[in-house]
RNA sequence: GGUCCCGUAGCUCAGCUGGAUAGAGCACAGGUUUUCUAAACCUGCGGUCCUUGGUUCGAUUCCAAGCGGGAUCACCA
């Protein structure tokens, strides 16, 4: 069956072709606002001039011609230009009995598009916990990863570690002067926190010697170049790279303790990885392509030693790639990390990076340069860029410790969920294992709804004196439309049926309709999610639906309904509900109970 | 200063490539359960879509300028 939108484009242009002799119209087709009649809206005043006729005469016109030529549509009204069409209630029996037993509505299947993308997330240092900015990186890379595979694209999802440089040589320090040699055992202690904890020591340090050096006359800039501190981290550094066995040693046992933490903080987020990258084997990549930019031209060394590319006549300014002293800037491992993977992935259809926004400018440069350099994939690049999670003070600082800590909140999410559901008293067969997974299911469900139905590349608030809500435009009224559903459905003792109501004789409740026309356009958001690469747009698709199947469960009976053919038809149209919620929500990387 | 992003209800956000009287949730006021899960549903209240121009039959949407907020312009990552 054709799609109810493409239908009618088509035989809107075939009426202005066979009325007006105009064949090169393009003809759009929007949704009818709810206060009119109608299912589709085709406005006619592009038509004006070509025809010289009104705009209430034309829609008349090709009104009454398709509603001649095609037995779908059942009526038309003409509001000023607005040609409102009404599809018949057969055009969406048919509909519905075609799609209803689909159990994986609207999905693509398993690599159907033949692309493969990969899909750069996550990315952490090793030198502290994640945060709730960390939390939104890796919610949006996992979903959009879900979202493209779902549009039939094979995604290779990875994570590049950021294990080495100066951030993790302060924890190192710090944890070396202050520790006494404790570790997360000893304390008790998730291992990122743990270490996180000397990353901030670190940070006190040093500012005290800052303080204590500007007292004595120095300016701010000498004192924090050369408070002993910094200079001790410089010099651990510089041991790591010459690899200095007690340094390198530490720097693996340190890094163990942090990937045991983010190992249970990626669990409970439910997030994973195909490959993962580490900075300290990647870091020295990017040297050999400084020669060949060099050979070409198409970089130059300056005066002092150091290499750089002039990109002022792109708009950009003259970027380092090389340093005097021959080594690696961020962006000269950036390049060598992706020609790379260039070389180990040929057919790559796309390179994606989840980094915030505050990098648009790095990787503007970055794929700039690729390109230069003679990489056709540079235009297969994409920055998925996003905004930053604010707090109602400002931007999250980590040494100033006005961060919001990932675990603390997906702990807090949980208990909240226990308070709620244990006050509502609805789950008194489960079991505790069953009640905690309840708990987890709802609370990370609140959690992951509420960051991923704001579009990713707005910057997006948290307050943390308002705790997440539960209630209204949120991932637990959704989660709850679903438990709502599989109650129906299990009380019904349903299994899918293939009776198909009578069009003469059966006209769909409004609600009925509203829920068919919702499903139908699942797969246009899936589509413009994909090519947004926007998980907000199946986010709010999912409230739209579930509010819609709210409102049908108030205004009509289903077990209650007497008339079996109606009954079953409604149960059908729940279970197609229930299916499309539950994989909709998959996509973000919610799961649904079915009992809540 | 250059470049880029943002500005919609008291708050948090939708608004598809320009279309009809700009929508949700929270908050606030009220109503709905002897009946399928009330984490729900319904009603009400709430707006110079930052401002001013321009393009258009039509602009929250496109263009320009201004105001306000943010990011970035390192031999940091």
């Amino acid at each position: 069956m054709i799609s109810a939108v493409l239908f009618l484009e088509n035989i809107i242009s075939n009426a202005i072709n066979t009325l007006y002799q105009i064949s090169d119209e393009k003809v759009q087709i929007q949704t009818t606002r709810p206060e009119f009649e109608g299912d589709y809206t085709f406005v006619t005043f592009n038509l004006t001039k070509k025809t010289k006729l009104s705009p209430e005469r034309l829609g008349d016109q090709i009104g009454s011609h398709i509603q001649i030529h095609n037995e779908f549509i059942s009526s038309f009204n003409v509001v000023k230009g607005f040609l409102n069409i009404s599809l018949s209630n057969a055009y969406w029996l048919n509909y519905f009995s075609e799609i209803k037993s689909y159990k994986q509505f609207g999905i693509a299947k398993h690599n159907s598009s033949g692309k493969t993308i990969m899909l750069e997330y996550s990315s952490p240092n090793t030198n502290k916990p994640l945060h709730l900015g960390h939390i939104r990186n890796n919610l949006l890379g996992f979903s959009v990863a879900k979202i493209l595979e779902a549009n039939g694209h094979h995604v290779i999802k990875v994570n590049l570690v950021n294990d080495r440089g100066i951030h993790i040589c302060k924890s190192m320090l710090a944890w070396k002067k202050f520790a006494n040699g404790q570790t997360p055992q000893s304390t008790g202690l998730k291992g990122d926190s743990f270490v996180g904890k000397y990353y901030v020591e670190f940070d006190k340090l040093y500012k005290s010697q800052i303080t204590q050096l500007i007292s004595e006359g120095n300016s701010k800039e000498e004192a924090e170049k050369n408070a002993p501190a910094i200079k001790e981290a410089q010099q651990m550094l510089q041991e790591w790279e010459t690899g200095n066995e007690d340094v390198i040693a530490l720097w693996k046992t340190m890094n163990a303790w942090v990937y045991e933490g983010f190992k249970e903080t990626y669990k409970m987020l439910g997030v994973n990885f195909d490959k993962i990258y580490y900075e300290s084997n990647t870091y020295l990549l990017g040297k050999e392509v400084v020669n060949y930019g060099l050979s070409k031209n198409i970089f130059y060394k300056k005066e002092n030693g150091s290499v750089a590319i002039n990109l002022t006549n792109d708009g950009l300014d003259e970027k380092i790639v090389l340093r005097s002293d021959g080594t690696s800037v961020y962006i000269t491992q950036d390049l060598g990390t992706a020609i790379e993977r260039f070389k180990e992935f040929p057919n790559l259809s796309q390179l994606i990076y989840t980094v915030g926004n505050e990098q648009d400018y790095h990787f503007k440069v970055l794929f700039k340069i690729l390109q230069k350099l003679g990489y056709e994939q540079a235009n297969e690049c994409y920055h998925l860029s996003y905004g930053m999670v604010e707090l109602p003070e400002g931007k999250m600082k980590s040494r100033e410790g006005t961060v919001v800590d990932a675990d603390d909140l997906i702990a807090e999410m949980i208990i909240t969920a226990k308070q709620t559901t244990q006050e509502l008293g609805k789950i008194s067969d489960f079991n505790s294992d069953e009640a905690q997974q309840l708990y987890k299911t709802i609370g990370l469900g609140a959690l992951k709804y509420f960051i991923l139905k704001v579009d990713p590349k707005k910057k997006m608030l948290f307050n943390p004196k308002e705790s997440i809500d539960f209630n209204g435009h949120t991932g637990p009224f959704i989660q709850y439309t679903h438990a709502r559903i599989c109650s129906i459905l299990k009380k019904a003792n349903y299994i899918n049926n293939n009776i198909v109501l009578n069009a003469e004789t059966y006209q769909l409740h409004s609600c009925e309709k509203n829920l068919i026309k919702h499903i139908y356009t699942f797969e246009n958001a899936l589509t413009e999610a994909a090519k947004e690469y926007n998980p907000a747009i199946i986010a709010n698709y999912c409230y739209d639906l579930a509010k819609l199947y709210n409102r049908f469960y108030h205004e009509v009976n289903i077990l209650k309904e007497e008339n079996t053919s109606i009954k079953l038809l409604r149960l059908d149209l729940s279970n197609l509900c229930g299916s499309v919620i539950k994989n909709a929500m998959a996509l973000l990387g919610i799961e649904v109970p079915e009992k809540m």
